[in-house]
DNA sequence: TAAATGATGTAACAATTGTTACAGAACTCT
DNA sequence: AGAGTTCTGTAACAATTGTTACATCATTTA
């Protein structure tokens, strides 16, 4: 564990942050596909991430779906930051988008922390900004962008995270996390297709102009 | 200017604190529609609230617009929050919803009183939770409502800020808060005046049903 | 191997939202 | 009062997105 920390936020975090990091993380694992944090649950621990991504989702009391963000390797989810400071319950979904290695730390330690390591506090404020962004990018795409574009920036991103330009990703799944329904994303991506941008297999779509 | 603290952040803010934002805060008055921060601008001062509203909006690069919440007493912009971060240049735009009275802090001042004050520490942190919460809804609104839906709130959200069910406002601008079109918002509105829900006069819209 | 399941392709149609065009009302300014 | 401007109402139509229905193909399971 101790080397992992090294690995993801040496130039970070100050040697006591690691030392405390190292003393009461606990280190799991999630597959691919795991739920880590649903809506409701009640926060008792912060995820910072050292291997794969997580995918972050809001949804609403229907079911309806929306993807939010992904967390690459040294985020840490700012949702359950705002959970440590007053609210507890959870406002979004965190799945492993692949398989996944995370610490968790208790969220009582957040306070002692922001007190006592100038590292935890810039990395904090750090965390809030670039969720800040991402969810300004995340409201831009909803406004200003129509679903054949919206779809493009998706699985551009996608192969970003995924570090792979063929993407195991089924329609139902694209649809879900864009909030639309299978049938227009099958229609776009044929049209994406026709366009040479893509590539359809079965279960499988595969970027070709990147 | 004292006292106007005081009734702001008597609460709020540790004396010695509030001793601080007098030496060395700037008063400044807005009218209604005055642009107070536009995208693109350096941020050389944080905007604390005293009185009045301010309307944040997005700007994509054709101009399109969006408004995504509203600044009331005690509030401050969380965005140039994010600026003192680092990146300086504003990603949103305010403007004075109605007249309004704001204290400007200069940016610099924000890391001296985060290791300084527990109070502002818990101030900052405060702001953003409540601005990720007010994007959070506007990512639902904007996925999960329809336009009738949108307008519905917007309307009821309009009433709250201002206090006011008589709402001095045009389609126009609705339209472009909304970031749709004149027409379509003049055909709504018409629908909720069937409804019973308003009554539409020339630059007023009054809201009946709340 | 046959049946069941899941993924994709596509047509036809419905609903919503956006666009263009124009008319008339209300207001402002001189 | 008259001219110009702004705001609102509405029709007609276009484009986008959503829905239903069904066929085909691939994969898994019995």
């Amino acid at each position: 564990m101790k080397a992992l920390l090294q690995d993801n936020f040496e130039y970070l975090f100050e040697p006591a942050l690691l030392n405390e990091i190292d003393n009461v993380g606990i280190v799991k694992d999630f597959a691919a596909g795991d739920v880590i944090i649903n809506i409701g649950d009640t926060i008792r621990y912060m995820p910072l991430l050292l291997e794969g991504a997580i995918k972050v989702s809001r949804l609403d009391d229907d079911g309806d779906e929306l993807l939010l963000y992904y967390l690459e390797r040294g985020d840490v989810c700012a949702m359950t930051l705002t959970c440590c400071m007053g609210n507890s319950v959870s406002e979004i979904r965190a799945m492993a988008e692949m398989d996944t290695k995370i610490v968790l730390i208790p969220v009582q330690k957040m306070s002692d922390w922001l007190r006592d390591f100038h590292s935890w506090r810039t990395f904090v404020f750090e965390s809030y900004n670039s969720r800040l962004k991402e969810m300004l990018e995340a409201i831009d795409n909803l406004a200003f962008l129509n679903m054949h574009e919206r779809l493009l920036k998706y699985l551009k991103h996608k192969v970003i995270v995924t570090k792979d330009t063929m993407l195991s990703i089924t329609h139902q799944t694209v649809a879900y996390d864009l909030h639309t329904s299978r049938v227009v994303i099958s229609r776009l991506l044929k049209s994406l297709e026709k366009e040479g941008k893509l590539k359809l297999h079965r279960n499988k779509i595969e970027f070709l102009d990147f």
